[in-house]
DNA sequence: GCCGTTTTCGGCCCGACTGTTTTCAGTCG
C-alpha cells in the first residue's frame, strides 16, 4: 500500500467520521495525517520499518497504529467497522456540491438514500423538500450540483488548462477602472499540478463593475452564486471559478487568507494569536478591535516577524520555520532559465525544423538549446536510427554556423531503456553526442524491482547525462512506473546524474514531492519542456512551478547555468 | 486525534453566501 492509498483511507475515515457527527478535531486529525501522507516525499512504509511513523507530523499514536496495520494486514478492522456503521456509498453523496455531512447523514436517516442516483430519485420527487431546513430552491439546487458532478470528467484540473482560463479572467478584470489588482490564489497560485477550482482576488472599492466584467468572460455555463462581494461560476467543462472583490487597503490580507493552503494558514493565524492578533482575510485585529490593513501581501508576513513566503512554499512543510530563522532558499525563477536541454524536432516527432526550433529558442531568451531527438526503438516517435542521427549531427553543425553566437546548440538525444535495461544506442555512439538524455517510454507496467533496475542501469551508464521524466506519468491518464525512488534518487545523486523535471503540465515528473527528495539527497535537476514546437518551450513555467515547490535553489537547477558552465559539467563527465 | 518557549489537558480559524429561517444552520474555502 503506497503513500497515497493510504491517504484515501483516512480522507475516507475522516468523511465517515464526520457523517457519524463525530468532533471536527477528531475529524481534522485523519485529514491532517492525510495530507502529511501526500507530503511525505517517501515511501511511509521505510518508515515504519524503521520505527519512525511518530515522525510523521500529525501522526500520533492512534493512526501509527491504524499504519502499522495497514501496512502488516492491507486491511483496517476500525475502517471496516465503521463502514458496518455508515454506508460506504455514502462518500460518493458527499461528492455533490451542497451536500455535507451533515445533510448527508439527514437523508440517510430520515429517506434511506446512500447514492446518488438515489438522491436524484428523491429530489426529483420532491422529497428533499420536505425535511426540515430544506425547501423548494435546496432541491432545485442539489439537482443542478448533480448534474455538474455528472459534467465534471473529474475532481481536478491539470494546472496547463486552468493557468490560461485564470489569465483571461484576470485580463479582462485588471481593464475594469477602479481595479487596482487582480491575482490568481488558491491552489493555481501555489502552482500544485492540479487545481480543484480557481480563486481569483480583485482589489476596488466599487465591486460591481468588476463583477460584471468577470461575468461577460466566454465560456461560463452557469453562475453558482453571487453576492456583493464574492461570484462563483461553473464553465462549460465543469470547472469552477470564484472571484471575491475586497478594497484596495485589504488586498493583500485577502490574496495572503486565499492562496492559502488551509494548513500554512492555520499555522500564520497561530502566530497572530501569540502577538495577540487575529488574522483573517480582512487583516489582523488587535484584541482592542482596531484593525491592522495590509495593502501588500508583504505586509501579512512582516507583521508577524516573517519575510515574504513564495507561494509555492505554502503548504505547512516547514517553511514558517525556516522562514523564521531567515533559511529560506532563492527559489529558481522563470527568468533563471538560460538554456533548454530537452527539445524534438521534425527528424522524429516534433512539428517543425531544426531551424524553427532554433528560432523559438531565441525568441524565448535561450542562449542554449539541446536538440534531443527518440532514438531509434521508438518507433511510433520515427526514432532516429544511427545514421539520421549522424546525419542530423551535420545538420545541427550547419545550423550552429548560421546561428554564431546568438544561440549555442548541443546535439544530444533522447535515448530509450530497453525493457532489459539496455541503451537504445551502442555505447560508441553514445559517447558521440554532446548530451544523452535515457528515458522509459516502454514496459512501465514491470514489477518494481525490474522497473528500478532498469532506471539504475542507465544511471551507471558512463555516457548517460540525464533522465527524462523519470516515472513516464500522464496526470490526467496513466500511473507511472512503480520505482523506487528513494533508490533511484541515490543513485543518481551519487552518479552525478541530472533528473528532469518534464515541466510538460501532463506530465511534471518528477513531481513536486519527488523533486523536494531528489534535492534533499543531493541530485541535481534541469526543467525541461520536452518541446515538440517552439511554443512549448513556454511550458517551463510549469516546471519552474514544480522546482519552486520542491524548493529547488537556482543553483541546483541546471538551466540556470551558463552554456560555459554546462561544457564544462558535460566534459568532466566524459 | 494531535500537540506542547502559554506542556500532559485544553485547545484546535473564521467569514460570505444561500436558503430557510425571524436569528440560524449548512457548506465552502
Amino acid at each position: 500500500m503506497d503513500n497515497r492509498e493510504m491517504a484515501q483511507v483516512f480522507e475516507k475515515i475522516a468523511d465517515l467520521l464526520a457523517i457519524k457527527g463525530e468532533s471536527v478535531y477528531r475529524i481534522n486529525a485523519y485529514r491532517r495525517a492525510a495530507g502529511a501522507l501526500n507530503e511525505l516525499g517517501q515511501d511511509v512504509e521505510d518508515l515504519w520499518r524503521e520505527g519512525k511513523l511518530r515522525q510523521i507530523p500529525g501522526v500520533g499514536e492512534a493512526i501509527a497504529g491504524k499504519i502499522d496495520e495497514l501496512l502488516r494486514t492491507g486491511k483496517l478492522e476500525f475502517y471496516e467497522k465503521l463502514t458496518r456503521q455508515v454506508p460506504e456509498t455514502l462518500l460518493e453523496v458527499l461528492r455533490v456540491e451542497d451536500v455535507g455531512p451533515k445533510r448527508a447523514a439527514h437523508f440517510w436517516k430520515e429517506l434511506g438514500i446512500t447514492t446518488v442516483d438515489e438522491l436524484e430519485a428523491a429530489a426529483r420527487a420532491g422529497k428533499l423538500r420536505e425535511l426540515p431546513g430544506m425547501g423548494e430552491r435546496s432541491e432545485a439546487r442539489i439537482l443542478e450540483s448533480i448534474a455538474a458532478l455528472r459534467r465534471r470528467q473529474t475532481e481536478r484540473v491539470p494546472i496547463g488548462r486552468a493557468w490560461p482560463v485564470a489569465e483571461s479572467f484576470l485580463e479582462r478584470l485588471r481593464a475594469v477602472p477602479g481595479v487596482t489588482a487582480a491575482e490568481a490564489a488558491g491552489s493555481l497560485r501555489r502552482w500544485r499540478e492540479t487545481v480543484g477550482d480557481l480563486d481569483l482576488i480583485a482589489g476596488s472599492n466599487d465591486p460591481p463593475p468588476a463583477i460584471e466584467a468577470f461575468l461577460a468572460t466566454p465560456g461560463i455555463r452557469r453562475v453558482r452564486s453571487r453576492g456583493e462581494t464574492k461570484v462563483s461560476v461553473e464553465m462549460e467543462d465543469g470547472l469552477r471559478v470564484q472571484l471575491w472583490i475586497h478594497p484596495p487597503e485589504r488586498f493583500g490580507s485577502a490574496l495572503q487568507y486565499a492562496t492559502g493552503s488551509k494548513a500554512h494558514n492555520v499555522r500564520l493565524r497561530e502566530l497572530a494569536l501569540d502577538r495577540g492578533l487575529s488574522l483573517s482575510e480582512h487583516g489582523f485585529r488587535r484584541e482592542d478591535g482596531s484593525e491592522i490593513l495590509c495593502k501588500e501581501e508583504e505586509a501579512v508576513y512582516a507583521e508577524l516577524g516573517l519575510p515574504w513566503i513564495p507561494p509555492e512554499l505554502r503548504e505547512d512543510q516547514g517553511e514558517i520555520r525556516t522562514a523564521l530563522a531567515g533559511r529560506l532558499p532563492r527559489l529558481v525563477r522563470m527568468g533563471d532559465l538560460k538554456g533548454e536541454f530537452h527539445a524534438h524536432s521534425d527528424w522524429t516527432d516534433g512539428a517543425c525544423s531544426l531551424r524553427e526550433m532554433a528560432e523559438g529558442a531565441c525568441r524565448a531568451g535561450l542562449q542554449y538549446l539541446a536538440i534531443t531527438d527518440h532514438s531509434r526503438s521508438l518507433g511510433v516517435a520515427n526514432g532516429l536510427t544511427i545514421e539520421r542521427l549522424q546525419e542530423q549531427r551535420r545538420a545541427v553543425e550547419a545550423l550552429q554556423e548560421e546561428l554564431g553566437t546568438r544561440l549555442r546548440l548541443l546535439h544530444g538525444a533522447e535515448v530509450e531503456i530497453l525493457a532489459d535495461g539496455s541503451l537504445d544506442y551502442p555505447d560508441e555512439i553514445l559517447a558521440e553526442l554532446d548530451l544523452v538524455i535515457a528515458a522509459l517510454h516502454s514496459s512501465l507496467r514491470q514489477t518494481q524491482a525490474r522497473v528500478t533496475e532498469r532506471l539504475l542501469a542507465a544511471i551507471h551508464n558512463p555516457h548517460v547525462d540525464m533522465i527524462a521524466h523519470p516515472t513516464g506519468r500522464m496526470i490526467s491518464s496513466r500511473e507511472g512506473a512503480n520505482l523506487d525512488m528513494e533508490v533511484v534518487l541515490k543513485a543518481a545523486a551519487e552518479a552525478g546524474v541530472v533528473l528532469e523535471i518534464n515541466a510538460h503540465p501532463e506530465r511534471l515528473d518528477l513531481s513536486d514531492v519527488h523533486a523536494r527528495r531528489a534535492i534533499a539527497l543531493g541530485c541535481l535537476l534541469a526543467i525541461n519542456s520536452d518541446a515538440h514546437r517552439p511554443e512549448h518551450l513556454a511550458y517551463r513555467r510549469y516546471g519552474v512551478g514544480v522546482a519552486r515547490r520542491a524548493w529547488a535553489p537556482a543553483e541546483r537547477v541546471i538551466n540556470t547555468w551558463d552554456f560555459d558552465r554546462v561544457m564544462d559539467w558535460l566534459q568532466s563527465r566524459g
